[in-house]
DNA sequence: AGATTATCTTGTCATCGACAAGATTGGAGC
DNA sequence: GCTCCAATCTTGTCGATGACAAGATAATCT
């Protein structure tokens, strides 16, 4: 028996990564209610209970394409922020577009990473990824409004964050520009992301008005 | 037979909306992927077959209390504006509110009006419902802001949309204010709320800067 | 090499959505 | 008042699913 590794081994090797990438795809072409365990260990060519050994649930798989995809959004941002230049506002932008970016790529996967369901399913690993992803955001809006008080750099974030997160949405359930083409929808993201800036800016430069 | 109404007739007489009733609590229950067709027959006292009769399939059901959500939605924003006076900007506040108290109140509703899996099952009456909600939010913005180009109208629909929507879709999903009380958390809703039009107002009233 | 553990298999169970076929009911037309 | 028909609800079934159990195989440790 030549452990050679054309050779079909029992073992698979590398399952678990094998699910995650086979499930993560079945999630974009199937949605969350499409989705399911079997139809993964068909993808990664096993059987049906070999998932079982590395996750616990269908749940646990979910949390972790999750996890992954917090990561990738983290990186999304850091990236285009990079790319943004050294001005805060800018960079605040960048971030943004990232974060949009990212979900319209991972239309499915974003929508599981915000989605209610998630709080069934949390993980240590996953509470964390998101974790990062807020502190990302936190402090690039803190960054571009240094002077504030605490509570206008609090509520800056939450406005901040809101306006970006809530344009994505709408645009990727259909609900925004749906008859628009990608690039006349990019400058209505645009566009919504720089009313917000503005707004941030502005609330963060003066002492706070009523 | 005496049909005496006490007696349990073979016909159920309001079965299409007694379904209605128990999927939208299971809904809240036991979230999307909790929901079954045939929990709902169960909790209506009927078998399992019986929604058949009613619904085509799953998705029809869900279509149905979408669509009851959005009427729903569509009449606490008129309310919470009626509520809120003649001033523009403080009926635009006060839909803000109606939309956010709906959604805190129906939380897994709203996530499935604005899931992506609601493309899935769209029917007319689904999407005249969410229409009329639209026009009512547009007609809001552009009350607000009378003197404001068309482009410029439209952008800050589309802004101030997404921020309302994200503030409250972050806070259900319990990426925001997760340990605030609700109290705390309402003041928050408020405070990105004014910010937002504050940012609509100023925007509407300039010829457009940059 | 032998033993132990991790990994993967087949087999099973209750439950699900959907469909089929039969039973019951309510009304329309006579 | 009666008959017949269509709507409504029933039981029964099918393939598919998630989870579990028990056994087979591979990898690793001693």
């Amino acid at each position: 028996m030549a452990r050679v590794k054309t050779a079909k081994p029992y073992h698979h090797g590398e399952l678990r990564e094998a699910l995650v990438v086979a499930g993560r795809k079945l999630l974009e072409e199937k949605g969350l209610r499409g989705f399911t365990l079997r139809e993964c260990a068909r993808r990664a060519a096993v059987s049906h209970a070999a998932p079982a050994h590395h996750f616990a649930s269908i749940d646990d798989l979910l949390a972790e394409i999750a996890t992954l995809g917090y990561h990738e959004l983290t990186a999304a941002m850091t990236a285009e922020a990079r790319r943004s230049g050294q001005d805060p506002a800018a960079r605040l932008v960048g971030q943004g577009v990232g974060y949009m970016a990212f979900a319209a790529a991972n239309p499915v996967l974003f929508q599981l990473m915000f989605s209610r369901e998630a709080n069934r399913f949390e993980t240590p690993a996953l509470a964390q990824a998101a974790k990062s992803a807020y502190h990302l955001h936190r402090e690039a809006v803190e960054a571009a409004i240094p002077r504030a008080s605490a509570e206008v750099k609090e509520r800056m974030v939450d406005f901040a964050w809101a306006s970006v997160h809530g344009f994505i949405t709408l645009v990727l359930e259909g609900q925004l520009g749906e008859k628009d083409s990608p690039r006349a929808l990019k400058a209505r993201g645009l566009a919504a992301l720089s009313a917000m800036v503005e707004a941030v800016v502005r609330a963060g430069g003066e002492p706070l008005s009523a």
